[in-house]
DNA sequence: ATTAGCACTCGCACGCTTAGAGTGCTAACA
DNA sequence: TGTTAGCACTCTAAGCGTGCGAGTGCTAAT
């Protein structure tokens, strides 16, 4: 027949629900759904032969493959994509599962970096797979205030507090000395001038002598470039948390090391994960990535659900759930979701 | 015959040399070595029968096994612990590795927790198996300084600064409303008043009613309570960087997902590598700790290289190495040992 | 449109065999 | 007395054939 249709158009009620049960079935046994199995398990009132006939359609569509000839079938990435796109029902989570979460959060006084680190542990824990959660680089971050804090002559320790109530020191060491009331007039004005920015214009600026000159009174510019080069270079202040990654080790299908030392040495290289992580599309709550659609040598196997949280309208972080491809997405989905909402609540609670 | 000794004593000059062979190639290669490899590999004089005779009787003292009966020999944990402590020869690192080392540090501008992740690296790099480095509690540090930073009227920023530079900052609520002359005041009492305790000494005192009021004024003494409670109460502080753990997959003794399962959950647990790496005897420049000495469930088949290091007599930190126990350890041994002095006189310097 | 029946394919577990590596022992040797 | 050649013995790992069972695709009947 003609080129296979990727939209669910074409696909009758029928071939819905067959696939629905082969994902639901792989997802559980991680083993090829022969067509007994399904009919068996989900009391259709057709015959193996059918259900055959069905597979052998949604095969053609490419939505369903077969390791070798007489085996059962498995969904294919673009099966999945399918079932998460138009076919998947949200979950609700039970409400044990929802005091759990919030749980964490209150059970100790978190500053804003060991949220972020608490909130992998939670998701990992809830769903059995990785959690994983990111702060965003200081960049996105608007500016509150600056505090100057002499160490010794040549030292300053800067404390950067941003909008959303992120606090960053940074030692830095300037030149020249500086005398206190010289410290304390250029708190000041880098107070009076940068407060309100976002900390990648304020990183421009640095970089600009120029500009620098012109806001700075003459004699303060050289420290003060100095200051502001070292304190916002920093495209540090983006930290990864993983948690959960020996959850893997259960996973049929990572029973063999060929499988899971891809995933594993992908892992550790946190930046890639950083940019796994990064949101792709403008602003979607939730998204799903799966096996392949990832571009990340090692993650060919799983697939991810992340979504990202703000404080005052500023991204400050995404969080995420690595699972093997034949992850229970509606659960993981639910998880996620509700996880980015409490965690945005929760910091501007706490701020 | 009797007992086995537990010293060297005993053993002759072809004892030593059989067993240092055998730990040598089994180092090497992971697989059982036979009487005709030492004879071949290291050019002995004498025959396989000959060597035969020896290997039995380091197999009576405990220091070689068989997996089964017709397999060559393996050094034991027993056997390692000889080689380590009595026969291994100290092993320089070549100019380029020391280069290497010192050049990652300088590299960039790091922070103290910068530094100590960046050394896990830098060990993992030249070892090629983990790199874990673990910034000490707070606990151990000596206050230089405390700012205080008004966030609002409820809530303050605290800024420790310790005599070995390290700077933590944390967000604590305060109950009652303070105006900033009071926090420029508890600041400048606080000062006088805690600077050179070390961070244990001061939550003794946080946590006690009397003392504080002894020490403060009677108005100022609750919300100084909360400051301090808050502020030294965290066991947090204490930081374990990983690096290099997907070094273990080409390991032929980690093949099996069942041999490398336990390590990594192992090594999930954070909190459980602190310990691990938290030294034992009162300041052993290095410590060597094979298989089942650590203590560890997931550890049974690795061994820990590990030191500490001091800034000003400050115990700040802790570095090591975990291997599969039949690492280089020479090897390993120099480069811990050159790390943590390195490390110790860069964060001096760095402060 | 559905289904029973059947031939066909393939993976997998099982048992058997063989080659090879290595040991321990004994008896001969320097 | 220490060393060695020789040999029987043990155990592993790899290769091979076999049969079983699960599952499919096709065809013809309903």
């Amino acid at each position: 027949m003609g080129a296979a249709p990727l939209t669910t158009a074409t696909l009758n009620q029928r071939n819905r629900d067959v696939l629905e049960a082969i994902i639901n079935c792989y997802n559980r046994t991680a083993k090829p759904v022969s067509s007994r199995t399904i009919v068996r398990q989900y009391g259709m009132r057709l015959s193996p032969a059918t259900i055959r006939n069905t597979m052998a359609q949604l095969a053609e569509f490419g939505y369903l493959s077969q390791p070798h000839t007489s085996a059962g079938r498995i969904p294919t990435e673009l099966g999945y994509r399918v079932y998460v796109d138009n076919m998947m029902t949200a979950q609700r989570l039970t409400d044990k599962e929802r005091r759990f979460i919030r749980q964490r959060y209150d059970s100790s006084e978190l500053d804003f970096e060991e949220t972020i680190e608490q909130t992998s542990k939670i998701l990992s824990h809830i769903s059995h797979y990785i959690g994983v959660a990111l702060s965003l680089q200081l960049h996105q971050g608007i500016l509150r205030r600056l505090e100057l804090i002499p160490l010794d002559t040549q030292k300053v320790i800067v404390v950067l507090i941003t909008n959303s109530g992120l606090v960053k020191n940074q030692v830095v060491s300037i030149q020249a000395s500086l005398s206190n009331a010289d410290i304390y007039r250029i708190s000041r004005i880098l107070n009076e001038k940068l407060a309100g920015l976002s900390l990648g214009e304020i990183q421009q600026i640095s970089q600009n002598r120029k500009k620098l000159k012109a806001i700075f009174d003459r004699d303060l510019s050289e420290p003060v470039a100095i200051l502001t080069r070292n304190t916002f270079s920093m495209d540090r202040g983006s930290h990864v948390y993983l948690d959960g990654t020996s959850n893997f080790f259960g996973q049929p299908e990572f029973l063999e090391v060929e499988q899971i030392e891809p995933l594993f040495r992908f892992l550790e290289q946190k930046d890639r994960v950083a940019d796994l992580l990064s949101p792709k599309e403008e602003n979607p709550e939730i998204q799903v990535l799966i096996g392949s659609e990832n571009r990340c040598e090692g993650m060919e196997m799983c697939s991810v659900v992340q979504s990202t949280f703000r404080v005052r309208g500023d991204l400050v972080g995404t969080i995420g759930v690595i699972g093997p491809k034949r992850m229970e997405y509606s659960r993981v989905v639910s998880i996620v979701r509700f996880t980015s909402r409490v965690i945005g609540k929760y910091l501007r609670k706490a701020q």
